[in-house]
DNA sequence: CACAGCGAATGTGTTACTTCA
DNA sequence: GATGAAGTAACACATTCGCTG
């Protein structure tokens, strides 16, 4: 189970669409996070929840800052620099790597190693569901834990590594494509509420055009009730019963009732 | 057998930090 | 002590490619 979803449906969504000046917001190494949030009148968001973040989550961060620590009280400790294939390693070191994660690895291909030859491991379920497990508690791992985890598991740290690299791109992307869904329900709700109000002006434009009587109270001493769309003079409300000039019955229909305002 | 999708692995770019001259 | 270059480690992101249904 995707916990970027988890999170989004347990917590709902909020919307509202917070887009910082750059798009990007950083950590304190550096990292960009993409941050939106969209916003909307709750009003307007019946089925749709308020606040969306794409973004890591706290524990990702406090993990994260929990590594730096750990590589910056042992930058040279034998945990950090045991690490792993890493792009800056030479290929020479990872060739000596790769011959020590065939002795490793539990599932090595049988074919005859052709030099580049990317080996294929697939993991077991046992160490998917385990992986699955520590991911759901911290997306990221610092290089103690990712040894350790990769000493369980029977994997060199790099696989580790590369798995949880890998699902944190897949649970960002996830959550992504569950965070478009929402934004395109939102865009629909918006936009039949902007349909809605237009054909709401034009018909008090009408309604104006033909009915001068409409014109003794000013434009803001006029009120309409959000349930019933009946227009009264707020101000006199209580006193002089509700304003109604209405060739358009359903807009004035049922003029005691409903909201305050009526 | 071809093919699409998945996912492990790799490559690249960026940032933070440390070391050293 | 301040400073800048070099090295290292970690990450996100894009991509490759082997495997599987």
């Amino acid at each position: 189970m995707d916990m970027g979803q988890e999170d989004a449906c347990d917590t709902g969504l909020a919307l509202g669409l917070n887009y910082n000046a750059s798009g990007l917001s950083s950590d304190r190494h550096g990292h960009r996070e993409a941050v939106v949030k969209l916003e909307l009148s709750p009003s307007n968001m019946v089925s749709l929840e308020p606040s969306l973040t794409l973004g890591l989550p706290d524990d990702v961060k406090k993990a994260k800052v929990e590594a730096r620590v750990a590589r910056q009280s042992s930058p040279h400790s034998t945990v950090s620099s045991f690490s792993d294939g890493h792009p800056s390693s030479t290929k020479k070191e990872n060739s000596i790597r790769s011959e020590e994660a065939e002795k490793v690895s539990f599932r090595v291909s049988d074919e005859e190693e052709e030099g580049s030859a990317r080996k294929k491991l697939r993991l077991t379920k046992d160490q998917s569901a385990l992986l699955e497990d520590r991911f759901k508690e911290q997306s990221t791992l610092n290089p103690k834990q990712k040894q350790a985890l990769a000493k369980q598991l029977n994997l060199r740290p790099r696989q580790v590594e590369v798995w949880f690299q890998n699902r944190r791109a897949r649970t960002k992307l996830k959550q992504t494509e569950f965070d478009c869904e929402v934004l395109k329900r939102c865009c629909e709700t918006l936009s039949d509420e902007n349909r809605r109000l237009k054909k709401e002006l034009h018909e008090l434009r009408a309604l104006k055009s033909a009915s001068p009587l409409y014109m003794q109270f000013p434009a803001a001493a006029l009120t309409m009730c959000p349930s019933c769309k009946k227009i009264t003079a707020a101000s006199e409300g209580s006193k002089a019963g509700p304003f109604v000039t209405a060739p358009k019955p359903h807009l004035f229909m049922n003029s005691f009732t409903h909201s305050a305002a009526c």
